[in-house]
DNA sequence: GGCTTAGTTGAATAATCAATCAAGTGTCAA
DNA sequence: TTGACACTTGATTGATTATTCAACTAAGCC
């Protein structure tokens, strides 16, 4: 118990530093003056920084059911609403942290451009499992959807616009601009839906 | 000519160093190096790096007609054939790049979390310039699109493709990301252009 | 020749960075 | 009681950071 608790506490510090200020711009002196440790005690679970990193990574990935898609969708039975209550969900985020949240995987994506292979991968990872949830709620009606319908381009799609709103809503403090790119999705996701027309 | 070309050098040198590893990443020392200036130099013409930073933003304004626009679109005459002309500028970007490319501004963006005004001012300038354009494009062709079309709305959305498109395309170092991106927004435009259905 | 001024030089500074390590503590099991 | 082991302490290291500054150069003007 003892030394696990020690390694979440610094994994979950880290969780919120690396969302708020970036990888780079987080200190090791940052993690530590929050957890309250010693760096001997970091060093003695984490080689270097980017091992912290990639167990927050980890953290990120292991976390998106129970910490996401669940909260996110609630109750909400309809699989294609699904996809809208998780653009919700995001919403409220920008909204209660001003305008000022950024996918902490969006950003870390950015940030490390000359990235180690093991923090690369599991970026795309973290990116692959969200397309992969959304992907299925999309398949889940597949019969209302047009025949030939392209779910994994669809959920990509989801996943473009996402960090695209998040992006702009943020650069100009403005959710506005989150909420016309999803309505721009909705009417895109209507279109494809049209099955009482044809 | 002699003070303004040590200027512009050190901006051109900070523009490629911010791209290619980010602001924070970026030293002194590295526009330094690159430059074959010293400190003094620099400080004489700068008050601290975030001004640098801020001529370096300036410089990508001033910039978007000859540098990026121009060279995209070429002699294309149809102006919705422009806006996915400048797409294609971005993936030959990408492809140039081993898929490496990010969006100069999306990444700064993304980076400065908790930015100066001026400096976030000049991000969403920044943005606002690229939609202004794209807007434009599809306004030229407005008697094309279904009447009550949100433009503003559309090149938001045409800005959210590439960024989210940028975005993936190098997380997974696959340009396909970016392709389907924009053959989804392909699909969104060419169902507001259905002109000849109706 | 002198005066001014814009630009340059590059060593120095103080802060901060990730990482190290020898000396400790506490807890087991034999 | 002893020894082994997991974990902690916190001062320290050496590299790197942005920034400063007094001295210097060169060019233009009177």
């Amino acid at each position: 118990m003892a030394p696990k608790d020690t390694r979440t506490k610094i994994v979950e510090a880290a969780m919120e530093l690396f969302w708020q200020k970036g990888y780079g711009s987080t200190s090791i002196a940052d993690i530590l003056s929050r957890t309250q440790l010693n760096s001997g005690s970091l060093y003695h679970f984490f080689p270097g920084k980017q091992d912290v990193l990639i167990a927050v990574l980890d953290a990120y990935r292991d976390g998106i059911e129970p910490m996401l898609l669940q909260p996110a969708w609630g109750g909400e039975p309809d699989p294609v609403e699904r996809v809208f209550k998780l653009l919700g969900f995001y919403r409220t985020l920008i909204v209660e942290t001003d305008c000022t949240y950024g996918c902490p995987i969006g950003s870390l994506a950015l940030e490390l451009h000359e990235a180690d292979p093991a923090v690369r991968d599991r970026l795309a990872q973290n990116f692959a499992n969200w397309v992969d949830a959304v992907r299925f709620c999309y398949e889940q009606a597949a019969s209302r959807f047009r025949p030939g319908t392209d779910f994994q381009a669809l959920a990509e799609f989801t996943l473009t616009v996402m960090e695209g709103g998040v992006m702009q809503a943020r650069t100009h403090r403005d959710v506005a601009y989150f909420d016309r790119g999803v309505a721009q999705l909705r009417a895109h996701v209507d279109l494809l839906l049209e099955r009482e027309t044809a």
